[in-house]
DNA sequence: CATGAATGAGAATTCATTCAT
DNA sequence: TATGAATGAATTCTCATTCAT
């Protein structure tokens, strides 16, 4: 228990040095620190840099899918349903900024490939998440019929480089505009057919 | 003139080895390795790591700038246009996945913070030319009026994010069956409304 | 303590490598090899070379200062007293010459600013040390009154001169020549009056 | 002839820069920028770094003993003539400020012993010419019979400790009480023998 | 005579990791 | 379990010197 308690401590403080740094620049003494522990107190915990990061961004994907499982749970119209996706997605990325800015922004090589596969692992969940609510949409009828795959990837995307823009840059758009935006384009689409 | 001829090939070796490695993991030994001159040459030429980096992905923005305008001369009907931009984007994404893979995973901190803008400049502009091909599109009506920058970053982020899948992943799909899926996302969405 | 041991250890390894060769020359692993730690124990205990050097500089001079200060207790004639204080201040420089070679060659550039000001303000305490002695004497009647800065200035320079030239030259005085000498000036001057 | 021009250029901007930065700090760019010339052209009239210094100075010191020999030229009573000594020797010492900064900074190791010797050579020439003038002042039974080596090291430390003082500090003394300090402790001593 | 692009040996500094306590 | 002093391999950057033109 006490722990635990322990564990949690750095695991929070890693992901916050991680994201406020990134992983290269992030230092094992920040992240001691800033838990309050001793720098062999992390390696008692985590065999190394590399570990501690892959816990951080797979703690972190799980508490984000556990979240918006949660809030899918209501039964309401399809399209409202899709919406909710949207934009639970969307403040979910935007609330997890810490874990989310590691998520894409750390592919780079350079951490020992057993755990990146650990990461890329924990990408490919959420990916299928996200994949398997499209697929149910897609055999009820209400989606077309696209690669589920692809088109979560498509969703990840288009979230990942708005909330990323949002993040970054100070004339930055509303996340209501942002949420309406991403809706729109992918319910309807870019191109008006009505002309 | 032999002076350039070095520039290029050190430039070159620098965009391959940032691509492979990331920022932080290239090392300015393997760069000079692969430029095939002394390290100081690489010194004597970008003032450090950063402004070579900066150069690397420059650069590389501007040929793929260029290289989408000139794909977009020719006088097409709109959708077929506009198929043209999300195909030859994607394609060039994939060609120059060198450049676009630096674009997309180095937005972490680490460098000079003067050098840093210098990269954000390059993807704003990348973005911006993005957003004016959208806004043209508006104008003449054939786009719905969404705000053109954020969806120039939802094009930018579906590509990007499909292609890091293609370029990362083993069980990939295939190219055209990439640009067809975000072709067709873009164009009219995910959801099915004939239903 | 372990700890108090090691710094000692390593602050006269600096002291010996920097009066040998000169703030520039001395390399940190020179420094390391001598103290018989690894490099980055040097870094661990100094933040950088150049505070280590101001350490350096600014422990000797507390030293020398120190015993000056000890020498000087006995009660004796005020000439008697001022011939101490030139015949020990003479002794110590030559003793501590590892020190006072830094203190007199190495007030170059090259050492950031806060660090250099350190170095500084440990001359002028020695300066001032000296000062408030002359001063003394001036008051009790036994010395004249010129500014007491600059005698103390006169008097640093004419010993740091002459030892200088005792240590760095073979064809050198005896330093018991060098004591009377400097005495006879200081206390005389160079001018025959009884002519 | 217009190659003693570009020499003389040369060895102008080396004064400046080796003055400014001290020998290890200034680098051959800074040099050869400040006299306009390219860097190969340094290597094309000094064989290194350190022969170009020790023209600097060597070149340096013969200027100031010539004007000292000009200035000295006059007939006075000795008195004033030992304070013309005193007196130009401080004036040309500031006026000269960067070589003599040099002169005094500079003993430290790391430049080849034969150009080190070269440098040691033009300092014992500057004592020894000091050294004949106060010679002669004893012969002519002006002066006591102390070493006049010493004696020449004396008045030579001194005046640089007190001229380095007077640059170096903000809080300084006018260069006349400097003047009339140094002459007073020269010729009459500390002491007040009057008591 | 003059140039300046190219070199590469050399140095300070960093930091993940270990291990004695 | 927890600590933090100690380590040393690894890396960026500097700059005197060279040499083809």
């Amino acid at each position: 228990m006490q722990n635990q308690n322990k564990r949690k401590k750095i695991l929070d403080a890693a992901t916050h040095v991680f994201a406020e740094k990134g992983f290269h620049q992030a230092k094992m003494d920040d992240i001691a620190q800033r838990a309050q522990v001793a720098k062999g107190t992390l390696y008692y915990n985590y065999s190394s840099k590399s570990k501690l990061f892959a816990a951080t961004v797979t703690g972190g994907m799980d508490e984000i899918m556990a979240s918006i499982s949660h809030e899918m749970e209501s039964e309401l119209p399809f399209i409202e349903h899709f919406r909710l996706l949207v934009s639970c997605t969307i403040r979910l990325y935007l609330h997890h900024s810490q874990v989310t800015r590691i998520y894409s922004n750390e592919l780079s090589i350079g951490i020992d490939s057993e755990t990146l596969d650990e990461i890329k692992k924990a990408r490919q969940r959420f990916i299928e998440f996200i994949s398997d609510m499209l697929l149910t949409g897609q055999e009820k009828g209400y989606l077309k019929p696209l690669n589920p795959r692809l088109s979560a990837l498509a969703l990840v995307g288009i979230v990942d480089s708005l909330c990323n823009a949002h993040l970054n840059e100070s004339n930055a758009s509303s996340s209501d505009e942002i949420i309406n935006t991403v809706f729109c384009i992918l319910s309807e689409g870019l191109v008006n057919h009505s002309k």
